[in-house]
DNA sequence: ACGGGCTGCAA
DNA sequence: TATTGCAGCCCGT
């Protein structure tokens, strides 16, 4: 059972009706025709204050709320400035027509209102938001289109200023009003009595603006202290000043906030109840909002239990003292590249409580700090490398984390593994959670949301973690997949999560140096393309380049695809006797694709420090590999030798350093040897043969002394096939021979190893069994497509349930080598980093002098990760870039 | 601005 | 109509 202690945590939202109603209006008034009901009713004010009222409710996680308007045409403040407010225009009729529907519209809302006769709405608000303070209210927001309120600011007071638009609003802390405004919250009169203002009718002192009135307040900080001191000032400015004392002492006055008005209610009376919502669907029926209705009846079906409200932590006294204990956390980090995003604060939940902790606030507190590092405090968290290393670059350590929600889904079903926690948690019926984009928005519009509104988020995520933490780990334990789990992936997180922040060297200048030359012969070989085509033309649309081909040069059409002709490099090595223009096409595709995705892409990438830091994903291949994005550090060109020389770029990130690589050989094979018992296969690899020249002699027949280098690459190809569940028309494209003779050569190999034969056939039974298939560690892989009724989609199946275990023990393998290797690199002391993993290969940045230590132990820990009826063999390389280490 | 399609790079 | 990925570009919406 989980308790969630509710704090006596209050938070008051003051508005300021009169001027959001009037930002309503002129906001959708301006483009002249009004919204109006089919009966003539005027509605446009109304309809921005309820999307205004929308925002507010979804943002500042209020307990009491207020809106105050003004009331009659004199107040106060005529007793000093008879002239106050003259010569404003009056309310358009069809502005005053709605203020009745908007109080009305409140009053449903459940939202308390109050108008007083001779004060204004600010002096209402300036009243309750100063009471509040001293009443139990942790934070009091404003929110208004006057920035007279700014006086109002203080540490717990928050005042949010409508910009253009209802919507748009800029929010002020201390801090942000000294920014904009270079003096301090109290300091806004003052400023306001030097300029006045022309929408009261203030004259202020006239000649002094914005900008002298803020060099003033630098010197004398108030009015009433330049007023004592105009002797200081000189000329002009002294003559200017001292003929209008008076008038800057009494606008001072009238923009004055009265803070003692006597009030008719309490804060009880303010509590926030939730709106009266068959008749607020009425009223929004009869106003024709239709768009607000749907809103509410969303609501109504998804929202059946109100949300409790949420401890967001204030300050780093109250982190200091805490009381600590096993917990679930969330870190939650704006931005899907955490290298670069921002912590914005961290959940913490556990059986006594929920709360928020403002990463502000987080970082300065040592029992806070010492609760993350200490290993002895347990955390379940949801992707724990994310939040790790988005700490790291804060210099934080995380530690003590033995449960991640992501790797543990991801094992019990790899189609789960998503950064989304609300679709993985969906899996589990879990329904207690926003989308990310929900919070943020998305597209151009994602953006950091309110501290409340991202408070909710991560606590409703540490919650989810918490909840479900115990249910996943019995289900794993009768899946057998806990080892995996804590042995593997877990540890593995902590591997990556190094790696990635350590990074990999980028040598720049190098890299530039290769782009100009790709740039100039892109340029010369466009120049020829066109000269060829007798046109000019985008080389890189497939569409254009398509008709080029195959209806200006008259080409015959080799393949088409779904939206037209084929152009893809089958297509044109089969024309390349055809045209000459073909192989400079070629040329250009090559060479455009080095300098796109390579050049420009890296450079993109790299980082102020002059390194890549990739992100490994952990939970998303459907087999158990690692994908790789900004960049993808497993797909860098390496078969022709065009290509290859991007990798002199990457190189150590220390003078004098080695880049080591070590890869498996032929790992899959050997995993295809072991489970399917092929005797001589596994005699093959004992002996150390060459294994594609043993499959040629095997399936061919042929003697050592017949053996062919076409032979071979056939073998080759036919060995990369079967790993793959290959069909006879797949191994016929890729051989270029006729499907007749694939099968020919597929049937053969099936019959000389026909322990092969068996293990496809009882792999596939097995899975229409169970559902899935498993790899030697237990990593499962559903396979749904088997009891599909389409042919092909079955067939798809078949291939899968082939093909996942090989794959899938063989990225278990490496996995378990990269825990071992960071295991012995520790053990051993040494400077020498782990940095990338290519599925089946390691590569490393080593000193010279650990560099034969280094090759011994990683070649060892890899070939001992686990023991077959086959050997593992490790290859190792080095030189001063990657490219050397082949 | 987003997303689908084509293309091509890796193991 | 061979497995697993990521990404750039084009182009329609």
């Amino acid at each position: 059972m989980l308790w969630i202690r509710i704090d006596a945590m209050n938070t008051l939202v003051l508005i300021d009706g009169n001027s959001l109603m009037y930002r309503a209006y002129y906001a959708t008034a301006y483009s002249g025709n009004l919204m109006k009901t089919s009966t003539g009713i005027f509605t446009n004010a109304l309809y921005g204050f309820v999307n205004m009222m929308n925002k507010v409710l979804d943002d500042y996680n209020h307990t009491h709320m207020l809106v105050a308007f003004d009331a009659g045409k004199t107040t106060f403040r005529h007793e000093f400035l008879e002239s106050y407010k003259d010569g404003r225009k009056p309310m358009p009729d069809e502005m005053r027509s709605q203020i009745n529907l908007i109080k009305k519209y409140l009053d449903l809302l459940g939202v308390k209102r109050l108008e007083l006769a001779t004060y204004e709405a600010d002096d209402i608000i300036g009243t309750l938001s100063t009471q509040a303070k001293g009443d139990n209210f942790d934070k009091v927001h404003i929110i208004t289109g006057d920035k007279d309120l700014l006086q109002m600011v203080d540490e717990k007071t928050i005042v949010h200023i409508t910009r253009k638009g209802v919507t748009d609003i800029e929010s002020f802390d201390e801090a942000a009003v000294f920014a904009k405004y270079e003096v301090s919250p109290q300091q806004i009169v003052d400023l306001k009595g030097l300029m006045g203002d022309p929408s009261d009718n203030l004259p202020g002192i006239p000649g002094v603006g914005e900008k002298t009135a803020i060099k003033l307040l630098k010197q004398f900080t108030t009015v009433e202290n330049l007023v004592a001191h105009t002797d200081e000032l000189k000329g002009k400015m002294r003559e200017k000043v001292e003929a209008n004392v008076e008038q800057a002492i009494l606008c001072k006055r009238m923009a004055t906030i009265h803070k003692e008005v006597p009030l008719p209610l309490t804060f009880d009376d303010l509590r926030y109840e939730g709106p009266h919502v068959e008749e607020l669907m009425a009223f929004f029926k009869e106003m024709e909002f239709n768009a607000f209705l749907k809103k509410i009846k969303m609501e109504e079906s998804k929202e059946s239990k109100p949300q409790l409200p949420i401890r967001i932590i204030q300050s780093e006294q109250e982190l200091d003292q805490l009381t600590y204990q096993d917990s679930a956390i969330h870190v939650e980090v704006f931005e899907e590249n955490y290298h670069r995003g921002t912590i914005l604060g961290i959940a913490v939940v556990n059986q006594e409580e929920a709360y928020y902790a403002p990463f502000e606030l987080a970082k300065k507190s040592e029992a806070f700090l010492s609760f993350l590092s200490c290993s002895t405090y347990k955390k379940s968290i949801f992707d724990v490398k994310r939040s790790r290393v988005a700490l790291m670059w804060e210099g934080l350590p995380l530690e003590g984390v033995d449960f991640d929600l992501l790797l543990a889904t991801y094992i019990l079903n790899p189609t789960n593994g998503s950064r989304e926690f609300k679709k993985v948690v969906m899996h589990y019926d879990y329904d207690g959670v926003s989308y990310d984009e929900e919070v943020y928005g998305k597209g151009a519009k994602r953006a950091v949301a309110a501290p409340e509104k991202v408070a909710r988020y991560a606590i409703d995520i540490a919650t989810a973690v918490f909840k479900l933490k115990n249910q996943i780990l019995e289900q794993l334990r009768e899946q057998g997949q806990l080892e995996l789990f804590e042995e593997m992936e877990m540890p593995l997180a902590d591997v990556l999560a190094t790696m990635e922040f350590n990074g990999m060297a980028l040598d720049l200048n190098g890299l530039e140096e290769m782009g100009e030359t790709l740039k100039s012969r892109l340029v010369a070989l466009e120049s020829s393309i066109f000269e060829q085509a007798g046109m000019s033309f985008n080389i890189n649309s497939p569409k254009q380049l398509g008709e080029v081909l195959f209806e200006k040069l008259s080409l015959p059409v080799i393949k088409k695809t779904k939206t037209g002709y084929s152009t893809n490099a089958d297509v044109l090595e089969k024309l390349c006797d055809e045209h000459p223009i073909i192989h400079l096409i070629m040329e250009y595709r090559t060479l455009s694709k080095l300098y796109s995705t390579y050049i420009e892409g890296l450079k993109k990438a790299c980082y102020d420090d002059g390194k890549v830091h990739t992100i490994f994903n952990q939970a998303l291949t459907q087999t158990g590999r690692l994908s790789s994005v900004e960049p993808n550090l497993q797909n860098i060109p390496i078969r022709l030798e065009e290509g290859r020389m991007i990798r002199k770029a990457f190189v150590p990130s220390q003078e004098g350093w080695l880049i080591l690589g070590a890869d498996y050989s032929q790992i899959e094979l050997r995993i295809l040897a072991h489970i399917s018992n092929t005797e001589s296969l596994i005699e093959a690899f004992k002996q150390g043969d060459d294994i594609h020249k043993k499959t040629a002699m095997d399936v061919f027949k042929v003697s050592e002394e017949e053996m062919t280098s076409d032979l071979r690459r056939s073998a080759k190809a036919i060995n990369f096939g079967i790993i793959y569940g290959m069909s006879a028309f797949g191994l016929s494209e890729n051989l270029n021979i006729t499907q007749k003779e694939a099968k020919k050569y597929i049937d053969h190999y099936l019959e000389t190893y026909s322990g092969i034969h068996q293990y496809m056939e009882d792999i596939v039974k097995e899975a229409k069994y169970n559902g899935y298939v498993s790899t030697l560690f237990n990593r499962r892989r559903y396979i749904p497509e088997l009891t599909q009724k389409n042919y092909a989609i079955r067939q798809f199946g078949e291939r899968t349930a082939m093909n996942a275990p090989i794959q899938g023990t063989a990225a278990d393998i490496i996995k378990k080598a990269m825990i071992d290797v960071s295991r012995m690199m520790q053990e051993k002391k040494v400077q020498s980093r782990l940095l990338l993993q290519v599925h089946d290969e390691l590569i490393f940045e080593v000193p010279e002098n650990e560099l034969e230590l280094m090759i011994e132990l990683v070649t060892k820990t890899m070939e001992d990760v686990v023991e077959l009826k086959v050997p593992l063999k490790a290859d190792y390389s080095y030189g001063p870039t990657w490219y050397d280490a082949k």
